[in-house]
DNA sequence: ATTGCATGTAAGTAAGTACTCACTTTAACA
DNA sequence: TGTTAAAGTGAGTACTTACTTACATGCAAT
């Protein structure tokens, strides 16, 4: 593990747990074992750090959404999605965390990738005969993703049970 | 409106919006038009001024559950769950938007009271034969938690339409 | 009248903040 | 082997932070 990525890999965990603004760029230096100045030759400023980490998350999200995206039948994209919370990384959980906390404040640009997903949920519903298909995707799209809050932050114990209690209702 | 109000009044506003690491006392007390110091005579601290608003919200979410809480039967319980999204006060939006940052970090103790809410939502899903009450109960409370969510944060533009296709999957 | 007390302020303080700068070390390569 | 560029440091910068202190004002009760 480099340096660069010490800093990284501490910055994730702070952010993801105590929020960007609790955290000094002192206390990640030191927990990382490295020279306050260096964060500013990797990162430029501490935004930079954070903007860092935000494109690593983007990159992951794409890739955790890609397979609703592509599957072949409605069916199929509607199993997909349930599979998504199964499938999270425990090694990911903070990236996700960071999410939340992201989400809060700023307008946060998840919104365009968002919508794609949202239209897809909307039109594998409409071909498996649910009446409002759009608002039923909404409410699925907050359902899967309450569910993978609760997930990362460790209060879904009986996960698995929880999650095929949910699959009955939109893929059985 | 006295200072204290108005210190209580721009605190809520901006720990809501901004979240409390990122607002100053200093700029607390500009926004308020008062001193600095009146911010400690009257609260203590940064954390008891904190403190002081989460009291006020916490009283505010009691009041909130109360009719679901009290509702004679199964059926009245769970139309009351949807009344209580229909009914948020603008007014109040801004206690709403605190708790979900405070909900982030910390602990944050609203588990006892959610944990008789809970129960008491699955026991109304019982009285109305959803055979897994307990699941569906979980599931009602952040599919209801969700949308209030979007509603403070304005992110629910057809509120009414949205309630009522809840409404009709738990209170038909 | 005088005490006491809550409300209020202006001007501090020490510690912490993000960030910079002059400098040294490391290591690949012509 | 000497050059070069990146990686890395530690001590500084100007500024902000939460909080304190000394003092002023109004006002009710003795």
């Amino acid at each position: 593990m480099t340096k660069k990525e010490r800093i990284l890999s501490v910055a994730l965990y702070r952010f993801a747990h105590e929020g960007y603004n609790a955290v000094s760029t002192a206390s990640i230096a030191k927990e990382a074992e490295v020279s306050e100045g260096l964060i500013f030759k990797h990162f430029k400023s501490k935004q930079g750090l954070l903007d860092t980490l935000r494109e690593e998350l983007e990159s992951k999200m794409a890739a955790k959404v890609q397979p609703v995206m592509e599957a072949a039948t409605a069916a199929e994209a509607l199993h997909l999605v349930f599979d998504l919370l199964l499938n999270v990384d425990p090694v990911d959980f903070n990236y996700w965390r960071l999410q939340y906390q992201l989400k809060l404040n700023e307008a946060y640009e998840g919104h365009r990738s968002a919508q794609l997903y949202l239209d897809r949920l909307s039109w594998a519903l409409q071909e498996s005969g649910f009446p409002e298909p759009e608002m039923e995707a909404q409410l699925l799209f907050e359902i899967v993703d309450s569910a993978l809050k609760r997930i990362v932050f460790e209060e879904l114990p009986e996960k698995e049970k929880y999650i095929e209690f949910l699959r009955k209702k939109y893929a059985p």
